[in-house]
DNA sequence: TCTGGGGTCCTAGGACCC
DNA sequence: TCTGGGGTCCTAGGACCC
């Protein structure tokens, strides 16, 4: 049995904790540069407002409906989603932390009513954090989300499903009859691993409700959509397929990319974007253990404007494979002076690390002009690490991502964003009597 | 004026090997 | 008329997830 554990609109009922006066009003938080809307209250939804929906476009219910936009604050969520993770791992021996705020739970060998267990756990959860959560139980994980799925929406919208299903959703608990009604009432898109396209190809079978998709066979669904839709269908049928993940593999890429706040045309600036773009890169590198063979870097103009197109990327493959930062911002400089053209308004731009190999690996070589040892290089970087994480991101940077005497030419506009009440003491929740 | 960022996996086709 | 069998590696593109 498995259980899936997720915070209702997270990122919104993070906000919330903080600023009880939100409670019962549309709120949204949007993507970086306020672009669109990636988490939405229930009331915002009520409005209509579609996920993804760009800002601008919904901005206008600000005058007319209250609705409230915030920047995102991904410091604030990350640390709030470690607290609620530490709790939900109460759940049972085992746990996968999928995604920012979502886990799933291995609930083997778990003795005792579990739904009972998992409302024990919500209501910690609520209690200690202060974000509402919905818990899915079933045998397997796929079936578990979409049991999570049922134990919302029967919250959000009562009479969809029967209301015991509310918060927390028992599928290993339900006469098989019962579990049939559900399923025949749920739309097929719902399903994780069924997604826009394929629903859209479902639909037009006649094949309507996660009930119709169930009763395909593996064979058919084989033949006509591949191995990856085969497993989500025996998912369905009960059979368990995808395995609990509870010790993540590293990384086999590591991107920083980002949209600017106003077009860039000057190399310079996009020098300094990228070599900042680089360095990130090489930090979440270093951290995970790994060393790159190879960095990726690209810009473009956006594709929404009208104007001439720009889109270009090269690989640029390291001499050796490296987690230093210097080699990693000279060579993503070098790419970029080599797809550079004047004359564009570039978006967006960014690095990718591949060919990621572990560090516990690393090649000597025979090097004929300055002498170095491995662990001198590897002692900078760390050096480098602590101070920033001790003084603060970027305290000691590489000299041709900026400097702080200089504004950004190329940041990104964040108008609304809130304090970081949770991770930094000088903008730490004051509580009032 | 204005549209995010970061990942994974699978498949098909081409080049190349013996 | 008719054109082997088995394999690897790489890339591009498509689909999905949050």
């Amino acid at each position: 049995m498995y259980a899936h554990v997720d915070g209702n609109n997270f990122y919104v009922s993070a906000e919330n904790v903080f600023r009880p006066s939100l409670k019962g009003r549309p709120v949204v938080v949007l993507s970086n540069n306020d672009g669109c809307c990636i988490s939405r209250s229930n009331e915002a939804k009520a409005l209509g407002i579609k996920m993804g929906e760009p800002w601008f476009k919904v901005r206008h219910l600000e005058e007319s409906a209250g609705l409230v936009g915030l920047s995102a604050n991904f410091v604030l969520y990350g640390d709030m989603s470690d607290r609620m993770m530490s709790l939900a791992a109460g759940l049972g021996p085992t746990q996968e932390v999928y995604s920012i705020d979502e886990s799933f739970i291995g609930l083997h060998g778990v003795r005792g009513d579990l739904t009972r267990r998992a409302h024990a756990i919500r209501s910690r959860i609520l209690r200690w954090i202060g974000i509402p959560c919905g818990i899915g139980i079933a045998p397997t994980k796929t079936l578990s989300k979409l049991a999570n799925h049922v134990a919302k929406t029967a919250e959000r919208k009562p009479g969809s499903y029967p209301d015991d299903l509310a918060q927390v959703c028992n599928f290993g608990a339900l006469p098989a009859s019962d579990l049939d009604t559900i399923l025949a009432t749920t739309e097929v898109g719902e399903v994780w691993g069924i997604g826009r396209r394929i629903g859209a190809q479902l639909q037009a079978d006649g094949v309507k409700t996660v009930l119709d998709f169930v009763r395909l066979t593996p064979a058919t669904v084989r033949g006509r959509w591949g191995v990856v839709l085969e497993r989500t269908l025996r998912e369905l049928q009960g059979q368990p397929c995808i395995q609990l993940d509870d010790c993540p593999s590293p990384k086999k890429e590591i991107a920083c990319t980002r949209s600017f706040g106003r077009p860039i045309t000057k190399l310079e600036v996009l020098e300094e974007a990228v070599s900042e773009f680089a360095s990130r890169a090489a930090e979440k590198l270093r951290k995970q253990g790994s060393l790159a063979g190879q960095i990726l870097v690209f810009a473009h103009t956006s594709p929404h404007r009208p104007g001439p197109r720009f889109s270009r990327s090269l690989v640029v493959p390291l001499r050796r494979p490296t987690a230093d930062t210097r080699n990693l911002v000279h060579a993503a400089v070098m790419g970029l002076k080599a797809i550079y053209e004047p004359g564009f308004d570039l978006m967006k731009a960014g690095v990718m690390l591949l060919d990621l190999m572990s560090s516990d690996v690393e090649q000597g070589e025979l090097y004929l002009g300055e002498p170095f040892e491995i662990s001198d290089r590897s002692k900078l970087m760390s050096a480098m690490d602590t101070l920033n994480g001790r003084f603060g991101k970027g305290a000691v940077h590489i000299a041709s991502a900026g400097n702080s005497i200089k504004p950004k030419q190329w940041g990104m506009r964040q108008e609304r964003k809130t304090p970081s009440y949770t991770t930094s003491w000088d903008q730490i929740a004051i509580a009032r009597a």
